[in-house]
RNA sequence: CGGGGCGUGGCUCAGCCUGGUAGAGCACCUGGUUCGGGACCAGGUGGUCGGAGGUUCAAAUCCUCUCGCCCCGACCA
């Protein structure tokens, strides 16, 4: 591999700069690109190809709980956005604003939408009338904006994706059984088809959502040792509701304040998926969300080898065709070796190799890129084995991960333990504290060695023993 | 927003200190030989030196402002 390593075309290691990999990564897989405005990246078709794909598997499981997609405005009046005192007051130093039409100044500023909890309270205020219309499950894909200072592909970016759903319950029970099933179906979600294990929990006050009564999110850690909040699910209270006036009446007659939530992930997991399947080699994707699932690289030497190994293509790809994401990689001014770098860089989970060799066998050639096994398929079993091989990778990306993210998981029984760990040692990773909720003792660690308290696990039973009886842990790391 | 670094063909950079009419490698194009882990030879295309202003006979080079990017800190999905 030292050729590998001396190559012009080599990726600067993860063990010498986690950064510079990121962001040499994300550049020569051809995710993003900076666009010349400040922090606002642009999705490259392979980039956004990764992002389609999670949306297809998320809407998926939106829509199956019960909700339906909607569409609200960008631009929110200044008035509407003030209504929640909190809500603003967090958002504030984030938003930017629409001051003109044309050359004319308007008469009301118009936030460029940083969530949208706002516009569409003012809605709900509308449509809800009755219990009848409760329970309101609506969510949005859409674009938000917020002015950040220090901007990062993927990760933080002034403008970015997502999906925000909004729901409206006639009880607290209900309000919080949907913020807990939806946090469910992200973690499941993440887990499944991104394989990136979290850890699902609560939120401190200093860390919830502005304007929410609790939140919850879902917490996974980055090859850097590095935390990443990969999904939140606030329970709004009646915050939202008595300053947008959402009201029904009951089955008495009586008028009463709804309870909502709000939940939403990112363009952001792009970026968790870099930072937990990359390698030194480039990019890993899992298969259920890498565009190219399988890249074939025919190769030959002499015309005649070409001439048997081109109809052959053609047989696998009838082979694969509706069952896996396929490229034939037949461009003629690469060699194989060059491609076989290339389609790593890229994260492309299986390559399948059609040399002369295979093509006398009647069988493909297939490499892993996760731990390089190579196996070779005949043609007639291909169509079966292939997704099966592409779900032995999905599952094997999930459990390298997990087996990273215990391996970087340890335990505290002090503050002093656990500022040790993270300043004297210099060490990253989830640190399990138990905890009582002392919110001088949160701002006292960040302070001492810059953890955040990322979640306290909705799960304790995998902490048993850590903290005394009757205590839970909460689970401390250095946070992006 | 503070501190530091950097903007020169698509990419990585040299040239700047000491002003004198823009270079290299890779990529790209053409032709040929190649192809089971980053091929080679020959020929070729491409840059108002991030932008604006200033100094000067003359600016990539000196000065001022501005925009963007990267790294480190405070705020955030």
């Amino acid at each position: 591999m030292s050729q590998a390593q001396t190559a012009p075309e080599h990726l600067t290691p993860q063990s010498e700069d986690f950064s510079k990999w990121y962001a040499e990564v994300v550049q020569r897989a051809q995710l993003a690109d900076h666009s010349g405005v400040r922090g606002c990246i642009v999705f490259r078709p392979y980039g956004y190809g990764i992002w389609e794909h999670m949306q297809r598997l998320l809407d998926r499981r939106i829509q199956a709980t019960g909700h339906q997609n909607a569409y609200f405005p960008l631009l929110i009046p200044e008035s509407l956005l003030q209504k929640e005192a909190e809500h603003v007051e967090g958002f504030a130093p984030q938003v930017a604003w629409v001051t003109h039409g044309g050359d004319k100044e308007l008469e009301e500023r118009l936030a460029i939408r940083p969530t949208s909890e706002a516009i569409i309270g003012a809605m709900y205020s509308k449509w809800i009338e009755s219990y009848r219309d409760l329970p309101l499950l609506i969510n949005q894909w859409a674009n938000v904006m917020r002015w950040e200072m220090v901007t990062r592909p993927f990760l933080r970016t002034t403008e970015f994706l997502w999906q925000e759903g909004h729901t409206a319950h006639a009880t607290a029970e209900d309000c919080q059984a949907e913020v807990l099933r939806m946090l469910e179906v992200y973690r499941d979600f993440v887990e499944t088809d991104l394989a990136i294990p979290v850890h699902a929990g609560s939120k401190s006050d200093a860390e919830k959502f502005a304007g929410a009564e609790m939140t919850y999110s879902i917490e996974a850690l980055m090859k850097d040792g590095y935390a990443l909040q990969a999904g939140t699910s606030h329970n709004l209270g009646q915050h939202f509701a008595k300053v947008f006036d959402i009201t029904y009446q009951d089955e008495q007659g009586k008028r009463q304040h709804v309870w909502q939530t709000s939940w939403g992930v990112s363009t952001r997991l792009i970026g968790g998926v870099i930072m937990t399947h990359g390698d030194d080699h480039g990019l890993q994707l899992p298969p259920h969300i890498a565009p190219v699932q399988a890249v074939v690289v025919p190769i030959w030497r002499k015309p005649e080898e070409r001439a048997a190994v081109l109809p052959f293509l053609d047989r696998v790809r009838e082979a694969l065709v509706g069952r896996v994401r396929l490229q034939v990689d037949d461009r003629d001014q690469y060699s194989p070796g060059w491609k076989y770098y290339e389609h790593e860089l890229r994260g492309v989970p299986v390559r399948l190799e059609v040399g002369p060799k295979d093509v006398a066998k009647g069988a493909v050639m297939s490499v892993r890129r996760d731990n390089r096994a190579k196996e070779s398929i005949p043609l007639e079993g291909l169509g079966e084995r292939l997704p099966a091989l592409l779900e032995e990778v999905q599952a094997a990306l999930f459990l390298a991960a997990r087996e990273f993210r215990d391996r970087n998981t340890s335990t505290a029984a002090t503050l002093e333990d656990l500022v040790r760990h993270f300043q004297e040692d210099g060490r990253r990773g989830f640190v399990a504290l138990p905890w009582e909720g002392s919110a001088v003792l949160e701002a006292q660690i960040k302070e001492k060695c810059a953890a955040t308290l990322r979640c306290i696990p909705l799960d304790q039973s995998r902490f048993a023993g850590m903290a005394p009886a009757g205590r839970r842990v909460a689970l401390f790391a250095r946070a992006y």
